[in-house]
DNA sequence: AATACTACTATACTTTTATATACTGATATA
DNA sequence: TATATCAGTATATAAAAGTATAGTAGTATT
């Protein structure tokens, strides 16, 4: 883990820090890519387990969400020479360490909530709902 | 911090965790807002500090996202009443904490580009070119 | 012979997001 | 009087992202 103060750093090593961030984005960018992921972090599933996990989710979708995963090394694939052919899908050690970053996310996301307890109250109703 | 042995612990405590991770990557959506937070990072600006500071964005958008963040809690937004008007752009506490989440992804993106290095050469010639 | 399973793909379409360009009103400076 | 500054808004358009619906090939079951 690189040590950063604050974000100021970023401006101090600036290429790197911005591509890292990009890619990061990139990974969760787009509707599915998050429950997909999701999905994967209880282990291996095939495209129709998946398919099935995902309530509305379109093979369209789901086939053209997992090639951008597995183009960026978050996913891996590999077909079973069964009779159906069937593929399997896996995070990659990557993959698996966007946990990590989940981790901060759900951090951030559970403390912004409580700060904003009061203006968020109708947002609240409006999803239990 | 929620301790988390591994992501599967957000499937037992589903409602949260999946709403906190929707709100962090809220704060991330669209192409504007992680270079607008960025240039926040480095203290208040005005509208004008902003537009020049973020090359090719437009006030239309740099207005609606500022308006987003502003709503979503993580800008705040002062009039001052100067001749001519100015208005200050902040982060706001939530704001600033946002600096651990681009921690994680900092983290994550370094080493998933060490892990994946020759795959991805093509990929960062094209960018450095 | 008809149906179902696998993992997708093709085409057309809708919705969302971002851009381009010009403009507002109030004040100040040249 | 003409021009520039501030912080935006208005309108139209282009590009990107997502959806709906149907179809593919190969095998296996009913």
């Amino acid at each position: 883990m690189i040590a950063i103060e604050k974000l100021n750093t970023i401006k101090k090593c600036p290429v790197s820090y911005v591509l890292a961030i990009q890619d990061t984005l990139n990974a969760f960018q787009g509707k599915w890519k998050m429950p997909i992921i999701g999905a994967l972090m209880f282990g291996k599933k095939r495209f129709k387990e998946i398919e099935r996990e995902i309530p509305k989710i379109t093979p369209r979708m789901l086939s053209q969400e997992l090639k951008d995963l597995e183009m960026n090394g978050i996913v891996s694939r590999t077909v079973l020479h069964t009779t159906p052919v069937t593929v399997e899908y896996a995070l990659t050690d990557s993959g698996e360490q966007l946990h990590q970053v989940l981790e901060a996310m759900i951090a951030w996301g559970l403390q912004h909530r409580e700060q904003n307890m009061v203006k968020l109250l109708p947002v609240l109703q409006e999803e239990v709902a």
